[in-house]
DNA sequence: GCTTGCGCCTGACGTTACGTCAGGCTTTAG
DNA sequence: CTAAAGCCTGACGTAACGTCAGGCGCAAGC
C-alpha cells in the first residue's frame, strides 16, 4: 500500500526536479547524505517525495556555505546544534563579504591607475601595500573579543578603511619630519601632532573600550607579531608622540 | 658584482617575508609562475629582492580573485588585457557578494525562525523556497543586455528583492480568489488588480527599456524555461489579468 | 671526525564537490 | 529484434596548496 500509491522517480526526473545533476545525486548516495528510497532488482536509484524534502534541505544548508559533511551531521542530529552552527556560518560569510569588499576596491583603484596612464605597475604596486597591509589586520582579530570584533566589522567600510589609513600615512609623515626637524616635544606643534594621534585612535576605537583594550593587547605583544608585519610608525615616531603627551 | 651586492634569501626568510609558505613557493616554481633567481649547487633555491616584487603582483592578483593560471598569462604579456581582464573580475566578485549577502540573508531568517519556535524543518522550508527562487533568477540573465543585468544588479538589494517577492505573491494570491469567486474580468476589482499588476511590472523594470525588453525576451521564451522553473501563476491568472487590460 | 639538529629538497597522496569519460547493463519504442 | 535512451559503477581530473615521508646539506658541538 505505501508503495502503491506513492510515486517514485528515477535518478534523471528527479534530479530534474531538485535542480541538480544525477552526478550528484551519485555522489550524495556515495557520502551517505541522501540515499535513495528504493532501488529496483536492476539497481537502479529510485526517490519518493521525501527524498526531494531532503534534498532540498541539502541544496539549501550548501547555498548557505556549509560543506557536505556539516551537511550529514547537521541533519543527522535533526538541528540540535543548528543555531549555533548558523551564527559560526554567519559571521564566517560576512569577513568573505569583507574580503570580497575589499577585492573590488581594490580593482577599482587600479582600473582608475591603468585607465589614464599606461599599465603602470608602479602604482599597481601602491595598491598593492594598502591591499596588504588590510590583509594583515586579519591576524589581528584574535586580540579583540568576539564582541569587538563585530563591532569593528559593523564600522569597517571600504571607505572608511581607506581614509583611515590615508589620515594616518600622512600624520606620521608629518611626525616624522618634525622628528627630523628635531622638534622639541613640547613645542606647539608637537602637542598639536600629539593631540591629532589620540583623535585618530579614538576614532579607530570608536570609544568602545572592548575594542580600546583588544588594541592595546595587541601593541602589548609586539613580539609575537607575524614577521612580514611592520609596525606602521618607527620607534622615533612613538617616542616622540608619547613625549608630547599623545600617548598614555 | 652583480652577485655581491645584492643580498639573496633563502625558502623560508624569502617566503616569510612576503606572508606565504615555503611550499606555495614550491607551487610557484613548478607552475613556472615564480622561478628562484638562482640555485645552489645543491638545488637550494635562493630569491632576490626582484622576486619578491613578482611574488608581491601575484599575491595582489590572487586577492582580486585571479587563478594561478591567469595570473600566469597576465604577467606574461605583461598587463596588456590587464583592463578587460580587471572589468571581468569586477563582475564576478560583484556577482559572488551579491550571492552572500543572499545568503546572509537566508541565515538570519532561519535564526530568527528557530530562535522562538523549535528547530522547525518547515519553517526552514518557506525559506528555501525564497532562496531557490532567488537562485532560479541567475539563468535568467541570458535573456537580459549586459548593461540591463547591471543596472538590474545594482538595484537588486535582498530588502528590495524580498519585498518585491511579497507583493507578487499577495497580489497573484488576491487574483487567484477573484477567479475562484469568477470575478467579471471588466469589474471595478479587476481592473484594480490589474492596475497593481503593472505597477508591479513598472517597478521591476525600474522603467527601463533594457530591461523591459529583456523582460519579455524571457516570457516569451517558455518552452525553454528549466524543468524546475514554475511560472510564478497559473495560465488561468494571466488570462484574467489580460482580459483586465493588465498586460499588454 | 662524527653526530646532532635544523633547513632544504623532491615526490606522492589528501582535500572539496562534483564533471567527465569509459565500459557495460536495462528498458523501451519501433 | 535492434537501436536509442537511460542507468550503473569505477577511475581520473580540477585548484591551490597542506601534509607527510624519505633523503641531502650544512654548521656547530663533542
Amino acid at each position: 500500500m505505501t508503495k502503491s500509491n506513492e510515486p517514485s522517480y528515477q535518478a534523471q526526473q528527479f534530479a530534474t526536479r531538485a535542480g541538480v545533476t544525477v552526478r550528484t545525486l551519485h555522489h550524495y548516495d556515495r557520502l551517505g547524505l541522501l540515499k535513495p528510497s528504493a532501488y529496483t532488482g536492476s539497481g537502479y536509484r529510485l526517490y519518493r517525495e521525501s527524498d526531494l524534502a531532503r534534498l532540498q534541505q541539502i541544496v539549501t544548508l550548501k547555498f548557505i556555505g556549509f560543506s557536505l559533511q556539516e551537511i550529514k551531521t547537521l541533519l543527522a542530529q535533526n538541528g540540535r546544534d543548528l543555531a549555533t552552527a548558523l551564527r559560526r556560518q554567519r559571521k564566517i560569510i560576512n569577513q568573505k563579504r569583507h574580503h570580497l569588499g575589499m577585492a573590488v576596491q581594490a580593482i577599482e583603484k587600479a582600473e582608475l591607475v591603468i585607465s589614464c596612464e599606461a599599465p603602470d605597475w608602479e602604482a599597481f604596486k601602491k595598491i598593492i601595500e594598502v591591499i596588504n597591509m588590510q590583509n594583515d589586520m586579519d591576524w589581528t582579530r584574535k586580540y579583540y573579543s568576539e564582541s569587538a570584533t563585530e563591532k569593528l566589522a559593523a564600522r569597517a567600510t571600504p571607505e572608511v578603511l581607506e581614509k583611515g589609513q590615508n589620515d594616518w600615512a600622512q600624520l606620521i609623515k608629518e611626525v616624522e619630519a618634525a622628528v627630523r626637524e628635531g622638534e622639541d616635544s613640547a613645542s606647539e606643534k608637537a602637542r598639536s601632532l600629539a593631540t591629532r594621534w589620540s583623535n585618530l585612535v579614538q576614532q579607530f576605537t570608536g570609544g568602545d573600550p572592548e575594542i580600546s583594550a583588544g588594541l592595546k593587547k595587541l601593541y602589548a605583544d609586539q613580539s609575537n607579531w607575524p614577521a612580514h608585519f611592520q609596525k606602521p610608525y618607527s620607534d622615533e615616531v612613538e617616542a616622540f608622540i608619547c613625549a608630547a603627551g599623545g600617548k598614555k
